[in-house]
DNA sequence: AGAGTAGCCTGTAAGC
DNA sequence: TGCTTACAGGCTACTC
């Protein structure tokens, strides 16, 4: 699922492949009714026609790309959109919503199996990025904005990762790498982690997402044999990332933990997968005084 | 107001 | 074998 790197991995490819190109011609499937937002279809498309793609940028999961005229074209991938870019006249892919052909004979396509993709057209990109948390990979993003942002919240400190509006462009895969890396149970009210457990975790997010970044992105789902990804994350070109080679605990359930051999446990928390290492994380932390809860650690089975 | 959850969406896989 | 159900999770909208 597009999270902050596969969605920066993106903005890379964009800004080698199409800056500079102009849009000359736009179109959207009539069955993707939820795909552009704030507007028609119509005025999207016409819109759009025209335009010069002056630059291109990210803001947590959101892809920026800044037309000529003072539009910004904004692109959500939610859980399955792709925007791969094809020569004209080469075959479609399944699920294709949206083709938007380039002056060069190129076209970039949007290719979205569960039709959760959005995009918009406008001339102020404020209000659809408003209530975005701080940017984790940002230079500001230091132990005492982590600490501020945990210190208000007594929900699953899993649940305030992935909050948009506490932090920019984490999803399930990279909250679940970010707590394993800092040692903190998924689970844990986010107010009550210690201030070492803060700076673990800040590192441990930091962290995930730059092996993210730099193994061009994750991508889990299911590949069909054409090499198309149907559900999962592929770049511009069309191609996978190599993270998930590198993941310590998402999608490794009863698999031994990487740092103790410990099996990888599974839970849930609403109606999300929560991955973590029962050992390497454990949901009480032991502390002086309280021997009742260390008897109470969990257990700890070698496989 | 914060926490928790149903629903959107569709293909895959498990279960009967 | 074929049908039904659960699951995957980005986000919004809704309730408590």
């Amino acid at each position: 699922m597009p999270e902050l790197p596969e969605v920066e991995t993106l903005a890379r490819d964009l800004r080698v492949a199409v800056l500079g190109r102009t849009i000359i011609d736009a179109w959207v499937a009539r069955d993707a009714p939820r795909l552009v937002q704030g507007r028609s279809p119509r005025t999207f498309s016409a819109g759009l026609r025209g335009r010069r793609i002056e630059d291109v940028g990210r803001r947590g999961k959101f892809l920026l790309l800044r037309l000529d005229g003072g539009l910004w074209w904004i692109i959500h991938r939610r859980m399955s959109g792709n925007l791969i870019h094809r020569r004209e006249g080469d075959p479609d892919e399944p699920y294709l919503r949206a083709r938007f052909r380039l002056d060069d004979g190129t076209e970039l396509r949007f290719v979205d199996l569960r039709k959760f993709g959005a995009m918009w057209l406008t001339d102020d990109p404020a209000p659809v990025l408003a209530n975005l948390g701080p940017e984790p990979l940002d230079g500001a993003f230091t132990v005492e904005t982590l600490a501020a942002i945990l210190a208000k919240r007594s929900a699953p400190v899993k649940a305030v990762l992935m909050d948009q509006r506490a932090l920019a462009g984490i999803g399930n895969l990279y909250a679940d790498e970010a707590l394993h890396y800092a040692g903190v149970h998924p689970l844990r009210p986010a107010n009550a982690l210690t201030r070492a457990e803060v700076a673990r975790l800040r590192d441990g997010i930091v962290r995930a997402l730059e092996q993210g970044l730099a193994n061009l992105g994750s991508s889990v789902g299911v590949t069909n044999g054409e090499a198309i990804s149907l559900r999962d994350h592929v770049n511009l070109s069309g191609e996978p990332g190599a993270n998930q080679e590198y993941l310590v605990v998402y999608g490794r359930e009863g698999r031994p933990c990487r740092t103790c051999g410990t099996r990888i446990e599974r839970a849930k928390l609403g109606n999300r997968s929560v991955h973590f290492c029962p050992k390497c994380q454990p949901l009480r932390t032991p502390r002086a005084g309280t021997g009742h809860l260390q008897a109470a650690r969990p257990r700890t089975k070698r496989r």
